[in-house]
DNA sequence: TAGATTGTTAATCGATTAACAATC
DNA sequence: TAGATTGTTAATCGATTAACAATC
């Protein structure tokens, strides 16, 4: 598979492909084209061909391209069928909700066990997934190959147990702390899931609509 | 304050900036130059000083920008001091999560009470938020404005509270459900939280980490 | 075949970076 | 005053859009 150079921006646009063409199947439409496409997304045509270029050629002249076949491309562009490995550190409230109703197995994880500090919650199981001490956190890592550590701890112990973890070879983290943990220099690539940043982004778009909209009937009113 | 088609790459870097200064304050520090910001954040001096030119000039020559200072306008661009509304629609797990551990009065808003289905959940409170039914939604909509609803549904019935919702005139959705609500022409603004494109991304990134790697050892092995 | 639609190259647009005069 | 650093204008870079030959 080619990949030469794909920018963030089709990175994160795969994903709502991929969303877009699930919807297209349940809906029973095999078939599509650039153009259709856009229209459902918001998106040019152009853009979703570039899009698709990066990674080789999915679509057929005169036809569009098929969802099902489209569909598996970007799934595996994702990593989707890799098998890739996962663990969540700190079974709170975020860390339930997501072992509850987060569906890892439908992207491609394996959720294989959770660490928590309270004693009441170890040595049980949440949805199947077996729950341990953080005391047996390192040994864990260095025995298993971790790919993605689902961070859902205490702001406070953020950074240490961030710090655990890359120094225990794994190789990236979800972060849902409110902690910026980027660091220059990390081996391990942060995803921030960042609540609150989400938050402010709508509280802006909704104070700039009621700006406008009072600037308006501030024209009106004045005429 | 001046805004004039500031683009959305901006908007979203406004949070981040927010949280950097806040970490700055607990940290004792109230005075930081584009420079070391930009150390700090990853981006480059030019970026910061445009970013903020957006909204006004809230540095000094020869001396940078004064923490608390610059803290407080971003806060007020992104609306923190506007006073917001807020329900929340659904109280499963993550509902209930966000209701737990999200403070959004920290971010200036009032979570005014929550709406459920489920009869054992009516009429109680969750962390001091008040939980009626759904089949008092659409009265309470009309009686009082909402200017953001927190959607946690199960994804079957994500559309049908999205149209009361905007047909009830409340002004945004932040939206943790996995469906796609971004409707063209409609009123209601969407903000999308979603864990698996979140998750997706970082997938890809793994997965190209990993190639890389794997390509840089079959070319060892070749030599 | 004719119509449709791709993949790709070229043109445009917008965002980031660099440079620098202004000034604290 | 001299050094530092802003706000802003100009230059560069990259991403999106438009156009079109290729072809199913």
């Amino acid at each position: 598979m080619k990949r030469l150079k794909v920018s963030n921006n089709v990175i994160r646009r795969l994903p709502r492909y991929l969303r877009k063409l699930d919807e297209l199947t349940d809906n029973g439409i095999s078939r599509i084209s650039s153009f259709e496409l856009g229209q459902q997304l918001g998106l040019t045509p152009s853009q979703i061909r570039q899009d698709f270029s990066c990674f080789g050629e999915f679509g057929q002249q005169g036809y569009g391209y098929n969802v099902p076949a489209l569909r598996a491309q970007i799934a595996t562009i994702l990593g989707i069928d890799r098998g890739f490995s996962a663990v969540l550190i700190g079974v709170g409230n975020i860390g339930k909700a997501l072992m509850d109703n987060f569906c890892f197995s439908e992207w491609g994880f394996r959720l294989d066990c959770a660490f928590d500090i309270k004693p009441e919650l170890i040595g049980t199981q949440f949805n199947g997934v077996p729950i341990y001490s953080m005391d047996d956190l390192v040994k864990y890592l260095q025995e298993h190959p971790v790919d993605v550590a689902v961070l859902t701890v205490p702001k406070e112990v953020a950074v240490a147990v961030t710090n655990t973890l890359t120094e225990n070879g794994v190789e990236a983290i979800w972060n849902f702390t409110n902690v910026e943990l980027t660091e220059p220099n990390s081996p391990t690539l942060v995803e921030n899931v960042h609540f609150s940043d989400s938050l402010l982004s709508l509280s802006y778009f909704v104070s700039e609509r009621k700006d406008e909209r009072a600037a308006k009937a501030a024209r009106v009113e004045k005429q």
